[in-house]
DNA sequence: TTCTAAGCGAGACGGTACGTCGCGTCTTTTG
DNA sequence: CAAAAGACGCGACGTACCGTCTCGCTTAGAA
């Protein structure tokens, strides 16, 4: 989190296991009992920490969170399926799957409304997760540009704007499918999905005119 | 929400205003604290109301912000501006709009959290806001056949899904863009991904096959 | 304490019996634990009753070891022993005996500290234990003078300030020999202050210029 | 506290000003904070110290309060007045004056407090406090005798005893005068005082009989 | 009308978690 | 090797809400 500061503090350094232990006991109490019922003195016992360690490293609950949350999302990957429609899938279908896990589920939507009233919060929130997995829409664009399966965008203006849409557009879609709608965002879904998607984005007359 | 039992029990009726007063207390004091700051004591005495009136009617947080947050949500409706774009484009705006209310915001969100951990309260939710909308996509759908935009739907479960499948895109992408990437649901925005949405679902190939 | 306030306020009651079992459990801690190891938690759990009952009617540990210290001294009395001189080395040596005992020994000893930095705190002290106890004083004189064993005393300024020295020489040497010097008040010991303490305040001269 | 072993040991030597300026720093806390307010890390700090040091040479915050207000008494002496009453005047309005001040007030009641339930603690303040001071009865007793005020003590253990008792009430007397009835150990109540004791003690039938 | 059962305000209650503070110990780097 | 710096496990603090429980007092339909 800190990169350059190579400067050697005097004092006992911060246990590097303790913030390992405290993000797994997160992960794991999230499981067991959802954001409402997580107390930081049970992620503590459950880390072998006290709670004094865990409040030095993390102002509260929320910030904990995310950082907990932030790391099943980069397990995310885009394989090389051999078509953008094939690409979109299987990254639309790890996302679901990730977002199928308790520990995701009951953690993410709670950040999130507790950012709609912490503008640090939100900004956290921003850095380590959402902008973080933009780099699939980008790498998915790009690889399709090879393939000759889109043209080159020349506008960067542009570009970034539909980067922008289709990431809210695919993340939106699978967690109000999957937490709203509360149905399964399987593989047919995400067929029928992925289809309206690029037809709409491909089409002639979508962006254009 | 209370059943067809029009057996008018002995003792003192409750309190019709209490009901309103109270709902209206929570909206209050979702804006001014937000979700995880308010608190039941407080929209007692917001309401003029003591706590155990309020506990007689709702059993706790979760159920009173869906109840006090659905009630937003009644305003939305499908003017007739002479296309299914354009009705889409308005239906939507509204849609954004209402988000943009802190006690939208912050109510909705951190419900939907909770529900990813309990039954009940999603059922609540499903009832109370989601289902209720849907009726905006099928009066669309409706009106835009009217018109001869789309074709009449034949097969009723084709229907049902896709417009499952129109709920969870049109809800999700504004949500997350709203919320999540905290980025304006404005007219350009809206324009743009109606735009993908549309041809999307009415391209030829787009459902077909 | 409060006396004629029959203003019966709305509300449920205050339990009378908490106040007992929280004042008993308070002994009972003390003699367990002693002051400085004695915590309010604890008590609380002793007595059954909620930490924050026990908040709600008391400002802090001082305030109810004072009151659960103060008891203590309520059981003195002045027995009639036949002479003035038997009837102080009675009560002195029943103000040993409780001093003697662990809940008052670590308890007053405490609260007369935090009362050097504590104005409310010493007067409570004042009013609920050195006042109140001071009746003793009174009524040995009274009963002396009675039986001729002192002149009656005609100046009440004299007499106060008189009756004065005599409870911080009877309390203050009592109190050092059993706490500081940590030797027994026994009955030798009380006979030997006892002469020291009348003769000086008998004899010709003493008082007199 | 330093045993005599000269043996210049090996390693860093333990620095001398260390002490005294910890035992400032903790006199300066008491006056600021008293007793229960006070706390290890600030006198550290105070003291320009670590934490680790002061731990090294004190157990805890009782021993080192002990030894910070023990200093405070050692400056009582008693200066040849011409008279046993003059003396016994003087040296106690030395020692009211001492407990007037808050170092000394906050710190000692507090300690003595403790003591009820420590042993050693109860041993080190006699040892450090009360035994050092005795010294003042004894050396009161002997300039008497040589004046020719009292008979010389042929019994050794009565002399110890009524030494004892004298220390008692003495101390016992202007504590509780000090820091219970919390009125001023001035001029005219150390005359008085002091009348009754030395009245009680040298009358005839005091001690006789 | 009076009776009576429920609703209502007020607020005390037993709990649970909070976030902070001080303790006394430990591990670092510096002198 | 001691000292400073400061992280650490621990346990108590006093507070805030929770949801429940008395209280005394309406209130309005049933008797």
């Amino acid at each position: 989190m800190q990169s350059s500061t190579p400067a050697a503090r005097t004092g006992r350094p911060r246990s590097a296991a303790a913030d390992a232990a405290i993000l797994a006991a997160t992960r794991e109490a999230l499981v067991e009992l959802g954001w409402s019922k997580l107390t930081l003195g049970d992620v503590a016992t459950r880390a072998g920490v006290a709670k004094t360690t865990l409040y030095r490293r993390w102002a509260g609950k929320n910030e904990l969170v995310v950082d907990a949350v932030a790391a099943l999302f980069d397990e995310l990957e885009l394989p090389d399926r051999g078509s953008l429609a094939a690409d979109i899938e299987g990254v639309v279908l790890q996302f679901a799957a990730i977002l199928g896990r308790p520990e995701a589920k009951s953690g993410l939507m709670a950040v999130v409304a507790e950012s709609t009233r912490d503008d640090a919060l939100r900004e956290r929130i921003r850095a380590s997760i959402v902008d973080r997995q933009k780099r699939l829409v980008l790498e998915g664009r790009a690889r399709a540009t090879a393939r000759g399966e889109l043209p080159p965008e020349s506008d960067p203006e542009t570009a970034t704007r539909t980067a922008d849409l289709i990431f809210d557009m695919v993340a939106g879609a699978v967690v109000h499918r999957t937490l709203v709608s509360a149905r399964p965002a399987d593989e047919e879904w995400v067929r029928g999905f992925t289809r309206v998607l690029l037809v709409g984005l491909t089409s002639p007359g979508a962006y254009g005119d």
